[in-house]
RNA sequence: GCGGGCGUAGUUCAGUUGGUUAGAACGCCGGCCUGUCACGCCGGAGGUCGCGGGUUCGAGUCCCGUCGCUCGCGCCA
């Protein structure tokens, strides 16, 4: 890593050490063949001691790289040099040295010299490590990584993914900026939205049994600065949500590149930050990597959502897996296989999902899939080996020539390849299929390495049905979003099959951003929350801060928030978004090393007019 | 809330069909070592086998419960 900050040079003249800088002189990545003969004082960790005896070797590291520091026996330092533990901090003053060519270790950059030394002042001495800091192959739990993070942090890995984040926050923001983009703070203590995920409370200690709520998202806030005419907002806004983690999500907060702007279209917002995404995926493409991944060319494809759904089973597609669903309903309709043929009969649907050259696997890969799917809870995972001009497998005798030609036809497959079938209803087939997809993928070893592969997902649906609660009309997304069709489309169009200007960027399967052209129009807004069962009063209720900001003169606007952590994730290569946060909390939304969530005194919760209610312990 | 995986020394792991005093590596402590860069060699300390109960002559091992971590489902406008 280049020096960040160049450390002051060595006074030729100053032949003493008393005029020195009280630590260093220079970083541990600094020190070249150039340097040779000069008087050096440098600060850093024990990486590592190894003692000879008489000659003891320190690799000293710090943010900018490892020197290596020699003590020699005849050295008054030497005895104190002996007794220090890993990851004791010292300053070591003394003269670099060139090393001998035998010696000269080409895996460091500063492996031409080393540093002889003549001082050593101990800045704090260590104790033995609760885990190791600088191992290869470190398996140390998670547990103890995230309680003393302050260690983790030091492993050259998390290192580099910390500044690859900071660096790549810096970026977006010099390239939102360079877009025309402002960028703004928005309240972190703020009101409940009744819409979306748990919020955080805050109580009020000035207001009894009232409450703040941390934002999910500064939505309501960037709208209302469109509404001031600002045109153009950007912020890396942190977003606060009580929902369960998961490998990608972290509990409690997170960061959004969160950006909104008027006057514009779908297409605009596209232009505007396909570029910017894209950009930052080129520049970083090549971090911790032998070779840059490639990154999508633009304009990134855009696939419906329900296409989406039908041919990838998802409406977050990993496009690195070349496989394909496509719906075979009508060639089991009216089969001899009654298991599918009734499926279809009760309004069912059958997917495909080709794999090709799959006839090459042994039995034991169809076996193995078939025990995976009933692990899944589904019966089982059918499918056809196409041979010879005919069909082998389970359920081939069920499918007679005619329609194996139609199967051919509709999912391109030929001889040699292998069909595997989902039978289900529709939202449980296409999710299903979509499983399938990714686990014959995996398999098959297909999914595409070293890219990054982006798509938009555009026309959501603007509603969707909700089973659990009686088959009743809800937004299926933003509630903020404009239907297309406006007006006309909510008063006359079946509302089910209405979509939204609403749209995602996937890159990997992964969800990286979502966004929106908003509903600006309060007259839209009562009519599409009144589909959705909610009366005048209630919107009015809910929304009134900024439904008001409408009725004054709103510009059309709409805009987007990509995830700051998960775009470092996809960058950095980590399969958990833990591995890219400073300080992140467990599982369970914990903070592992700061201890919190806390109890606090009963006088401090007195203050903020709060009794705890604890739940009821479980019966012995 | 539900399901899968894991839990043995400071750390990573091994531990046979249930059978003597639970082992190894790294780390730690002590000693030796002048060219290492994962330095090497010798010695030593270190264990409520997550916790509770049960079966058994005998449990790290089998059974039940429970707790913790993690992955997933639910959840995530």
């Amino acid at each position: 890593m280049r020096p960040a900050r160049v450390a002051p040079a060595h006074r030729p003249g100053l032949t003493g050490t008393m005029f020195m800088h009280a630590y260093r002189t220079h970083t541990c990545g600094q020190l070249r063949a150039e340097h040779v003969g000069q008087t050096v004082r440098v600060s850093g960790w024990v990486q590592r001691k190894r003692d000879h005896g008489g000659l003891l070797f320190v690799d000293l590291r710090d943010h900018y790289g490892v020197t290596q520091i020699v003590f020699d026996v005849s050295a008054p330092s030497f005895k104190q040099a002996e007794g220090l533990r890993s990851e004791s901090v010292i300053t070591v003053t003394g003269k670099v040295v060139k090393r001998e060519p035998s010696t000269i270790n080409p895996r460091l950059p500063t492996g031409e010299i080393e540093v002889h030394a003549a001082e050593i002042e101990v800045q704090s001495a260590a104790e033995p490590l609760p885990i190791p800091v600088y191992v290869e192959n470190d398996t140390t739990p998670e547990e103890l990584r995230l309680k003393y993070r302050f260690l983790d942090l030091r492993k050259d890995k998390l290192h580099r993914n910390i500044m690859l984040r900071s660096q790549v926050i810096a970026s977006l923001r010099r390239r939102m900026i360079e877009q025309g983009f402002t960028e703004f703070q928005t309240p972190i203590l703020t009101a409940d939205s009744p819409e979306g995920a748990r919020s955080y409370l805050v109580p009020s200690r000035l207001h009894p049994g009232k409450f703040y709520a941390l934002p999910q998202a500064p939505q309501m806030f960037k709208q209302l600065l469109m509404v001031s005419g600002f045109d153009r907002y950007f912020q890396i806004a942190p977003c606060f949500r009580d929902e369960d983690a998961r490998a990608d999500r972290a509990p409690g907060e997170f960061y959004q590149l969160d950006f909104e702007m008027s006057y514009v279209t779908q297409d605009d917002v596209f232009a505007a930050i396909e570029p910017v995404l894209h950009g930052v995926f080129e520049e970083f493409a090549g971090f911790s990597k032998e070779q840059p991944w490639t990154v999508s060319a633009m304009p990134f494809p855009r696939i419906p959502y329900e296409e989406a759904l039908l041919k990838y089973g998802s409406d977050k597609p990993d496009l690195r897996n070349p496989l394909l669903v496509s719906d075979v309903s009508e060639v089991f309709a009216g089969s001899t296989f009654k298991v599918f043929a009734s499926i279809v009969a009760a309004g069912g649907v059958v997917r495909a999902i080709r794999a090709p050259n799959a006839s090459a696997q042994p039995r034991s890969f169809f076996d193995k899939l078939n025990s995976w799917a009933q692990g899944e809870g589904k019966p089982g995972l059918g499918y056809i080996v196409l041979e010879a001009g005919g069909g082998k497998g389970p359920i081939a005798k069920f499918v007679d020539a005619p329609r194996l030609d139609k199967l051919r036809a509709l999912t391109g497959a030929q001889d040699g390849d292998a069909v595997f079938f989902v039978a289900d209803k529709k939202d449980a087939a296409w999710k299903f299929a979509g499983q399938v997809r990714t686990r014959v993928g995996q398999e098959m070893d297909l999914i595409e390495k070293g890219a990054f592969r982006f798509c938009w997902i555009v026309d959501f649906p603007m509603f969707e049905l909700d089973e659990k609660n009686g088959n009743k009309i809800d937004f299926s997304h933003n509630p903020f979003s404009m239907p297309q069709g406006g007006m006309e489309a909510l008063e006359k169009e079946d509302p089910l099959t209405i979509k939204a200007w609403q749209y995602d960027i996937v890159c990997n399967g992964i969800e990286l951003c979502s966004g929106a052209i908003r509903n600006h129009k309060p007259e839209i807004m009562f009519k599409a929350f009144g589909i959705a069962g909610y009366s005048r009063e209630e919107v009015e209720l809910r929304f009134g801060g900024m439904l008001n900001a409408f009725r004054y003169g709103a510009p059309p606007h709409g805009g987007a928030a990509p995830g700051v952590d998960r775009i470092v994730m996809l960058l950095a290569d980590e399969p958990n978004i833990r591995e890219v946060i400073t300080f992140p909390m467990n599982q369970q939304a914990m903070d592992l090393m700061m201890n919190a969530p806390t109890e606090v005194p009963p006088e401090r919760l007195r203050d903020i007019h709060i009794r705890v209610q604890l739940p009821a312990k479980k019966a012995e």
